[in-house]
DNA sequence: CGCCTTGTTGATGACGCTCAAGATATGTGG
DNA sequence: CCACATATCTTGAGCGTCATCAACAAGGCG
């Protein structure tokens, strides 16, 4: 109900909205649930790191966060931009496992081998909040809700890796494509931000890259979803969802109930 | 020095042992590191887990060892047989995320999110030790060298992913079939087994699943390996492998030195 | 021994990769 | 601010790889 006053203040605007939310919400339990929510502080969390002082650090495009064999020093909250988090092997072989908006956390990684196994790129001009590692522990202590937040976050982690890995073993490219629009509406969404019209300021190589794709099948795919009237391209960066549920279908999830 | 004297036992056999394991040896820095060796307990890890009184439990083929939403009760050495790991979405699509040998451990995933998230399947009749986890944490207290050995293990587990993404996203189905070769011989070699012989218990559909392929290609490329002379086709689920070399080089990975 | 599951092999075509050219965006120095 | 240079993106043409469909062979089990 208290909804409903909000919605009115610009309804002209946001009457797609709701129906947008049900969407999501209805796919909650669907196949990209994990992909679609990582790293996603409830409010309840985000609370608790909200008490500690935070540092905040800018990254300027392309600039790293941390690499790998870097020591657990902190985690970051994405406050602005986006960052990618990249494999590289001996080979020079890069693999990119996720691309990271504002209000997620990266670095966990770091947790389990007690350094970082990735390199944490910005995507395009960022900032992060830097929560120190001791601080986080003392608070842990503190707070065991926290602790458990946090084996969460890790867990979800993992689950990231498993729908990366289904998406694009069982998934066409337009499936792949697809799952990554749908994944970043909903993390949108989730960020109570509106969820249909998607920045995306990663290159279209990595993209295919993270999709297991060549750079230009995603440039097609994207033309192909527009030639359906799917999305609309507003520029090279910058697409429109206009139909959620057909992106939905093409991954195979059902959004009516 | 003493393994001579083992070699000599039967010389005429095992000639080709020194050369498989320099090979292995020397790739260990390679792209299939992780791959090559999930859940390996090293020797001081092994001998604290072998102090612990273990139950012993056999599993028929196709018998399910633990599944999703079972909490973490124990964890499983795996002695005899083997397994796979599934994950299985509520839209049914499964996909496999790996295979388990003797002297493995699984049952790791349950360590994240305190419960399991996946299906641990028999694929032959096989014999796991079980090793409960009351147990397992106190001696965890009593040997944090064990502790560290859990981390240890539980970071391989989320590399394994990494590595099975980077093999099916950036490789050619004879690549990826090469790959999942080139582990299975690496991690018999780790357990001291001769890793010239290849057992394959698992079905043809299991392992493209696991790859993100038909199971026609699955075959046809192993029928390609016979033809170049890099395997020998003993029969459905034993092969030889007769060039590591050549294996290594159809992934990239740089053996000599 | 016969049924049923699993694996192999063949033919065909679609999907997506590669190579190449052109278009658009981004950045830089005058 | 414009012109130029560079990087990124798009679009096209051609082809290779692999999925699909189908038939057959082989292995496993009652």
């Amino acid at each position: 109900m208290p909804s409903i006053a909000q919605h009115a203040v610009n309804a002209g605007e946001v009457s797609s909205y709701p129906t947008l939310t049900d969407l999501l919400a209805r796919s909650r339990d669907a196949r990209l649930d994990a992909l679609c929510r990582p790293h996603v502080l409830g409010t309840q969390g985000r609370r608790q790191i909200e008490s500690i002082p935070l540092r905040a650090r800018s990254v300027k495009a392309g600039g790293m966060l941390f690499s790998p064999g870097e020591g657990l020093h902190a985690v970051y909250l994405v406050r602005a931009g986006m960052f990618k988090t990249q494999l590289v092997n001996l080979d020079g072989d890069r693999q990119i496992t996720g691309f990271h908006f504002p209000n997620e956390l990266i670095g966990l990684d770091a947790f389990r081998a007690r350094e970082h196994d990735c390199y944490a790129t910005a995507v395009v001009a960022s900032r992060v909040q830097v929560l120190p590692i001791h601080r986080l522990n003392a608070l842990m202590r503190q707070v065991p809700a926290l602790a458990e937040t946090m084996t969460k976050l890790l867990s979800e982690n993992v689950t990231e890796y498993e729908q990366l890995l289904m998406l694009t073993n069982t998934q066409s490219a337009l499936g792949r494509v697809a799952g990554l629009l749908f994944s970043f509406a909903c993390r949108l969404g989730d960020h109570n931000q509106p969820a249909d019209v998607l920045y995306l300021p990663m290159s279209r190589a990595s993209i295919a890259n993270y999709l297991g794709l060549a750079l230009e099948t995603v440039s097609r795919t994207l033309h192909e979803l527009e030639t359906r009237d799917i999305v609309l391209r507003r520029n090279n960066k910058t697409i429109d969802i206009r139909d959620l549920d057909a992106l939905a279908a093409l991954i195979g999830i059902t959004t009516t109930s």
